[in-house]
DNA sequence: GCTTGGCACTCTGAACGAACGAGTGCCAGC
DNA sequence: GCTGGCACTCGTTCGTTCAGAGTGCCAAGC
């Protein structure tokens, strides 16, 4: 009917074929013939006339042929249209939230360890990769510094912040400090900045360093270098996240070259490319979705990511989500995603 | 000559074959066949003499041919002989010694990051996967603990021990503490315990539990549970190890098969028949080497590991070593396994 | 008595073609 | 516009063939 490939004009029976394709090439994993379709897509017609469909929805790329007399699969298009408009989400049950929220609470009150458990839980309910970026929040603040002295010229310092957050790092400074010198150290700085943001904390000393300079007593300028350099150290290792159930992903056939999981795992480790595209996510409102090629990283190529943001307070903190084979049942893992979210949304939101 | 099949009378000869064949397949993974030994291996003798010479290999268990028109390869016997007294390790040139030191060093004075920098070295110079055990003290120094107010009923507790190895955890208690007591709770357990070993601390905080009992003051009965829960939660986590390049594995031609790949990399996950095995090597005085299945453990049939005991002050706290396919250059990793466990010993040791 | 060349034999892997099955595209008829 | 029919196209599987590599064994030679 439409020879152009405007998309709006699919009719009502493309989009049901399309829909019955997706969803039995997702559960079995092998191209989709027109006998198949007419027995499973309730539609009552002949083969031949689904061919003829099939044509049309291939010339508007929403489905492919891996060769002449295959069957059709999908195409990232197809996805797409399928995952937007299509997909029936099938919500969780009672139940099922339950069994997530005991896996989430476990007791564990530790901010590292309640992102882990969440990362856990989403690769072990979906038998796929659960992935949790740490949380980035833009008031981060002040609790506690602690200075303790390790040997002559090394000093441990610790600091805590948020909720329970624990940084430590040992300095190697040229000057001694004895136990008391640190302590007061300390003192000054948590009288100071306990519970203030860490960012204006940070601006205030440095601030203070460059009106008094050298009047300043020297306390006050190890006092800021060393804090400096726990924001310093802070900063670095602050983009990261929690992964969880890698070797999911190995048991997928589709995955099964060696070559390409060596990428995708290198891709894994190294961080960078994964976190720019679930940083793409903290802006959406909801669960967002990449399929295949659509992230732009072409290790991803051929998996799909499910994600959502979740938040502490009011404020999106971070992003959680699930990597997994591009052929995975969306219906199911949609809701896993956005649920969890929820739930440690709920978990991290300083409940009084 | 020898019909039954002592090993002891192994002609030198037949050695000498068996070394060359070794180091012929490590270097091309290929089956070697007699004429590229006649060729190769020195020995000026033709390719039949060579061929009966391998017949007696065979029957030895040295040697094996997966078909018979190939050549032959080692057998885990005959890398066994191999690595015990037939190779000759090429000692590391001082360059390479310089390069590996400084890799270690690179400022990091905290614990875990250098131990986690060693396993990083142990996989990029050979290439493989790297794995250094979390040091395991006979004595653990109480430096100094922490207990910090998070809400009305939770408290952050930080007990740093040894060089500066920091621990934390939130715990969930049924009665409020205000700073101050918190602040006295931690006082009175450093001024009594700082410096000294960790396990006779607990045996006496509980020593004095038993005794005192209802006289006790309040403070000090949260005082124990406190560290007693702190306690519990170091002996849990304390056995584990940092790993490095995994992936490397996956290169590797004889561990193509996805699923082989897939159950080591579960095995690395669970840890816990790696640290079984590596524990086994906190005894052996130098470098250790598990060939395919001698090491007991299923998954690790296909890898060898070569591991070496690493050291602080006087005692031997862990284990390092590198894990790779049973075809892997020992020559080469055997030395830098050696070097890397001498090089974080000497880190590790508190110079003075 | 060890060493060696020769020879028959075995096994793998690649190349080839036939048969089969699944599924398509298209057309003519309803 | 739907449908049955039919020719056609591929991928898969299986058996066959062939070359190559390497062995085992035997008989001759030093």
């Amino acid at each position: 009917m439409n020879a152009d490939s405007s998309d709006k004009a699919l009719s009502e029976r493309a989009q049901h074929l399309l829909k019955a394709l997706v969803e039995r090439y997702i559960r079995d994993g092998e191209p989709v013939g027109s006998r198949t379709l007419s027995r499973d897509a309730g539609l009552d017609l002949s083969p031949a006339s689904i061919r003829n469909v099939m044509a049309d929805l291939e010339e508007l790329g929403f489905v492919a042929a891996p060769h002449t007399s295959a069957g059709r699969i999908p195409t990232v298009k197809g996805y797409r249209l399928f995952v937007d408009t299509l997909l029936t989400v099938q919500p969780l049950a009672e139940q099922e939230v339950l069994r997530m929220r005991s896996h989430l609470d476990a007791g564990e009150a530790n901010p590292q360890a309640l992102l882990m458990s969440a990362s856990n839980l989403l690769s072990s309910i979906t038998h796929m990769t659960g992935v949790v970026t740490v949380p980035k929040r833009e008031h981060i603040a002040w609790r506690h510094i602690e200075f303790l002295p390790l040997s002559q010229d090394r000093v441990l310092v610790i600091l805590v912040v948020n909720e329970g957050e624990v940084q430590n790092r040992v300095l190697n400074l040229e000057q001694g400090y004895d136990a008391s010198t640190l302590q007061q150290i300390g003192n000054y700085l948590n009288s100071h900045f306990a519970g203030r943001d860490i960012q204006s904390a940070r601006d205030d000393l440095l601030d203070e360093m460059r009106r008094t300079r050298e009047s300043m007593n020297e306390l006050m300028i190890s006092a800021i270098s060393m804090a400096e350099k726990v924001f310093e150290a802070r900063g670095k290792d602050d983009r990261s996240y929690m992964m969880a159930g890698e070797t999911n992903l190995m048991e997928f056939a589709e995955l099964s070259d060696v070559e390409k999981l060596r990428r995708l795992f290198e891709a894994f480790n190294h961080k960078r490319d994964i976190l720019h595209l679930l940083d793409k996510c903290t802006v959406a409102e909801g669960v967002q979705i990449f399929i295949g090629e659509e992230s732009g990283y072409r290790v991803l190529d051929d998996v799909s990511v499910v994600s959502a943001p979740y938040s502490a307070g009011k404020d999106v903190v971070g992003v959680l989500g699930v990597i997994g084979p591009t052929r995975m049942a969306y219906e199911r893992v949609i809701p896993i995603v956005d649920m969890t979210a929820r739930l440690l949304s709920a978990a991290l939101n300083p409940r009084k």
